[in-house]
DNA sequence: ATATAAACAGACAGGTCTGTCTATTTGTCA
DNA sequence: TGACAAATAGACAGACCTGTCTGTTTATAT
């Protein structure tokens, strides 16, 4: 069990996302942890492999999260690719992470903050994206779409422009916004 | 001619812009823009004042760009809407501002550095954003279409997903997606 | 030419950051 | 109980950060 191990990324995850990488320093993460300095290095070489766990953590979490939600949904694909846009919504509202909140998309801000200094964290928000796209073109496979792959990147633009506008402008209904965009694409695309 | 001044914040929005907020240190902008600490201080009473002049410079500079690109693509607004994205894809390739290259949406950036700690660079994101809708929807409304401020809205959404998905996947050609998918969009608007 | 304002260099204080080290306490398992 | 591993507190070094202060130089304008 490497429960203090998992409590220091599960801590270091919470104030990254909520106050960002560069402004959460090592030790308020120790002390909102209780761990003790030289148990993180011993688990972690330094700041930023405590970056990367968190946010390979923060991959399994959400995609599990949203995986689950679109699921929960309906068994129609097609139903299931726009109850992607309600779980958005409720994550905007701040009921989707306990004790999280809504501070955006953890990767869009990690590949902001490390622009190009920190070639890991960007390639893993990079690969977050992707597998998120890959997901959503298997359902718009199995729902006979036409293209695919192309109807999977548009809905994750779609996604991608949900939680921007929610977070820069306050305005969790984008989620529903895009939704009906959403709709109107899909209809276009069978 | 306060040209010392505005060096300085030209400096310092190139710097805060491809390296972030917190990562870049005040001696940096004064070492690259060859300005002496007392001048910064005169100017501004602290490090934020200038992040939040740079920004405020961002947004005048940002949208004076854009509208003019899509001002000289057409006459016809529907024409100038869609020139959006094609404007779009040349800031993604990082020719539309000179010596800045491409790091995703300043507002954002800032937004998601500040989430909740510092309201004013929050409030100005947000104003920038509300700025640009007001332009789609003018354009909108010209272009005669049924509900202006709902196409507008969708139009930006597509602008935000398309500037998510350049930077973190390092992928331009998500301009011309959103563009394809802002053309379906107009078409059902009409 | 001379007065006045602005910008300069550079040292400095006080705080914070990451990462290291030591010495002590806790927990586990034979 | 006793040995061994893991976690603890807390001091520490060295770097960097913002913001202040002093004294000098440069530019402007009468």
């Amino acid at each position: 069990m490497a429960t203090r191990r998992d409590h220091l990324i599960d801590t270091a995850l919470r104030l990254f996302y909520q106050q960002g990488y560069h402004a959460t320093g090592i030790d308020r993460i120790l002390a909102e942890s209780g761990v003790a300095k030289m148990t993180l290095y011993k688990h972690f070489r330094s700041k930023d492999e405590l970056i990367l766990a968190a946010l390979q953590l923060r991959d399994e979490r959400f995609r599990n999260w949203l995986m689950a939600e679109m699921e929960a949904a309906s068994p129609d694909p097609v139903e299931r690719l726009l109850a992607m846009f309600d779980a958005l919504e409720q994550w905007f509202l701040g009921r989707a992470f306990k004790g999280l909140g809504f501070s955006g998309c953890a990767f869009i801000n990690a590949a902001s903050e490390f622009a190009d200094q920190s070639p890991p964290a960007h390639r893993l928000a990079a690969e977050h994206k992707v597998r998120v796209v890959e997901y959503l073109e298997k359902l718009c496979r199995e729902a006979g779409l036409t293209d695919p792959r192309t109807t999977a990147e548009q809905l994750a633009l779609l996604k991608e422009g949900a939680i921007a506008t929610a977070q820069v402008r306050n305005m969790p209904e984008a989620a529903q916004s895009a939704k009906q965009m959403a709709r109107v694409l899909l209809a276009a695309a069978a």
